[in-house]
DNA sequence: GCAATCGTCAACCGATCGGTTGAATATGGG
DNA sequence: CCCATATTCAACCGATCGGTTGACGATTGC
């Protein structure tokens, strides 16, 4: 019924693809470069890849023998409406939004 | 690390707990009245109840034979705030939160 | 005190998940 | 043309998931 959201929020209950989607913020990137800080095979995070972007989250395109990963963020929005239901977040905390950034970027996303 | 984000979002992954903390909104339930429109066992929804517990998404408190269920919004500020990262959410689209809402409230959770 | 109610526990089931390895398929460069 | 690079596929693995059933422990009402 409402697959879609099941699969943006199983898609974001796993910190190696929480970790890829912050990577891909700051510019879009071929696969074997996404999986190069991660401690596990290319084969793994080509699977990671998968899941991100059945769940719409990011695409994929193949230009020459590279596949590009770009992030389609407004595949949350979805998730992100949904939630708005729950907290009352219109007023959005944004000081906790600046201690998230910085911790988020300033650690690797080894696993 | 962040297990904490990783239990929120898998947590909402099913849609089963996601209707679950939408009758929450409007009160606080015990188990069985939780589990009452669900064509599952009341030991399914129980441990749907765990899930939730141990994400933070709800807390559960018991009062003579029956424990009751409360929603704890708190809990998904942290996945909301994450989240902001990605959309520029900052402008809230109310159409889609108001199309949500109707269709989401319009339907019956069952499974 | 006893039966009914509320809820969890434990064991089990098939399916999916996150990972591995090894082979296969493009594509590109010299 | 050939080799290296880029990526996926397929088979497998153990762990977890979502569900069931049946037994069990608390609590309540009469």
């Amino acid at each position: 019924m409402d697959t879609r959201l099941d699969l943006v929020f199983a898609a974001l209950a796993d910190p190696t693809r929480r970790a890829i989607l912050t990577m891909l913020l700051e510019d879009d990137m071929a696969v074997t470069d996404v999986a190069e800080p991660f401690e596990m095979s290319l084969a793994a995070v080509s699977k990671h890849l998968a899941i991100l972007t059945r769940a719409g989250l990011i695409s994929q395109e193949k230009r020459g023998r590279v596949k590009w990963c770009k992030l389609e963020p407004d595949a949350l929005k979805d998730a992100s409406v949904w939630m708005q239901a729950f907290g009352q977040f219109e007023e959005l905390d944004l000081d906790a939004f600046e201690r998230f950034l910085d911790a988020e970027l300033g650690q690797e996303p080894a696993r």
